[in-house]
RNA sequence: GUGGCCGUAGCUCAGCCAGGUUAGAGCGCCAGGUUGUGGCCCUGGAGGUCGGGGGUUCAAGUCCCCUCGGCCACCCCA
């Protein structure tokens, strides 16, 4: 505004839309979160996988020509080779994709913590980038497995400290079952499609299950007695249904029955399910689900081999822990911290002996003073401060100052630092 | 993709409605408070393209338009 002189301004770079960056602190509860789902998911002999972020956009395309995930969320693009990719909307394909590829004996237990890419506006509890805490076991159709599977999400749950989840719980029977179903539930839809609101109504002819989650009132009105698929199961779906149900009743595993649950992914099959959390005010209350889906490795390719598994955003997580008042993260703090203000020769060296002598330890750079030092080292939660100064520096001595307690100070020989270092924190 | 609200220091915000000297506060950060010691307190300092662009005006952080971004909702999903 001032003259013309100036240089052209450069925008700063930001996170693209609908991305974050995790910082610290809020990222050490991502690895406490990430490591307590690991460690639970081991003792249940699941083994982590790593696969791509993209992949070519078929092995995705499996989950429903018709979902919106597919339609139009897919971050697609072509690569140097013309080679069609996609970024990874959902672990599950990505996995079926990989067992296809190996092959491994069965039952194959899996986890994954990654990323998932969709393209949406952004909204709370919803991103381009989230990411998404999963597991998938495939090659058995024990329905022991289904309880399995839910219970250990269940159970993470209640491990990081979330008492306001309800697990809501469907079954879609069969492949047949399911098919059999949309044609019974579009023809019932059809007869009474002006009652329906208009935005739903649009839905009927290609997709009709997805009215039956419709949050529209009159909708819900009007579909109040549509045909429930849980009264058309084939009496082996019904069997299977059932002994997933006593066996989350025998683990003590409260459930919500829901015949209107339709996952938003179409290949779905027996049992699905989704933990709602009853904290979270916003409109994505949903923090994790999953399913069966017997038809998906086929459908890729594949020999036939069932499969089940869950994903739970670890956003939502958090920000359902946040409107519980649980899991908060416990502040990163070092051991000692190390001030040097003679020179910097001896504070250099002693934090990395300390640090290989599996003690944490912090220090300041750039020469500050006592002072500044001090403070800093306050900050760090350190319980110990080393100090050394001009006194200590020539008489080869270090003072160790208690932060926390009243120990006072005492010095000691700079040799003898670490061993009684070690001492004193144990 | 549609709609609503909102963009002022690192963070949280005041100032805008009724345009007018060098744009403020708190927190955070840095430095001091007699030269070697943190938390509390006091003093000082650094730090701002008032999201960006255009327009109206003698004059725009304040008014208008466009654009980008954020938040929220629809849709959909984790």
């Amino acid at each position: 505004m001032s003259d013309s002189t100036s240089s052209p301004r450069i925008e700063a770079f930001k996170a693209p839309v609908g991305t974050r960056d995790v910082l610290p602190p809020e990222s050490a509860r991502w690895q406490q979160l990430i490591a307590e789902f690991a460690a639970q998911v081991g003792r249940a002999g699941y083994g982590l996988v790593q696969s791509p972020m993209f992949e070519e956009i078929g092995v995705f395309n499996r989950m429903g020509e018709g979902t919106d995930v597919v339609r139009k969320e897919m971050y697609d693009f072509l690569d140097k080779g013309d080679r069609h990719l996609a970024l990874r909307p959902e672990g599950t394909a990505s996995i079926a994709r990989a067992y296809i590829q190996h092959r491994p004996s069965t039952p194959w237990k899996v986890w994954y913590a990654a990323p998932n890419f969709r393209y949406e506006r952004p909204q709370a509890g919803r991103f381009r980038q989230h990411h998404q805490l999963g597991l998938e076991a495939l090659g058995s159709l024990d329905p022991d497995l289904d309880v399995e599977v839910i219970s250990i999400l269940w159970d993470f749950y209640a491990s990081i400290g979330l008492r306001q989840v309800e697990l809501v719980l469907n079954s879609m029977g069969t492949a047949e079952d399911r098919r059999r179903y949309i044609d019974d539930i579009r023809s019932w839809l059809v007869g009474r499609i002006g009652d329906l609101d208009p935005a739903d109504a649009e839905k009927v002819e290609a997709h009709p299950m997805r009215v039956l989650d419709s949050k529209r009132p009159i909708t819900i009105a009007a579909i109040a007695d549509a045909p429930r698929i849980t009264d058309r199961l084939s009496d082996d779906a019904m069997i299977r249904f059932e002994r997933v149900q006593a066996g989350l009743v025998s683990l003590g595993i409260p459930f919500r029955l829901e015949p209107r649950l339709v996952r938003g992914l179409d290949y779905y099959t027996h049992t699905t399910f989704e933990f709602v959390s009853s904290a979270l005010d916003a409109a994505q209350s949903t923090i994790g689900g999953g399913g069966r889906y017997d038809g998906l490795v086929e459908s890729l390719g594949g020999p036939a081999t069932p499969g089940i598994g869950f994903g739970s955003g670890i956003e939502r997580v958090l920000l359902t822990c946040d409107a519980e008042g649980v899991f908060e993260a416990d502040e990163q703090r070092v051991d000692v911290y190390v001030i040097d203000t003679a020179g910097g020769d001896a504070g250099r060296d002693l934090s990395v002996e300390l640090r290989r002598a599996g003690i944490a330890a912090e220090r300041s750079f750039d020469g500050r003073s006592m002072k500044s030092q001090m403070k800093s080292a306050d900050k760090s939660g350190a319980a110990l401060v080393l100090i050394i100064g001009g006194d200590e520096s020539e008489s080869g001595t270090v003072t160790i100052r208690d932060l926390r307690g009243d120990t006072g100070q005492e010095t000691v020989d700079r040799v003898a630092v670490v061993a009684v270092v070690a001492t004193r924190l144990s």
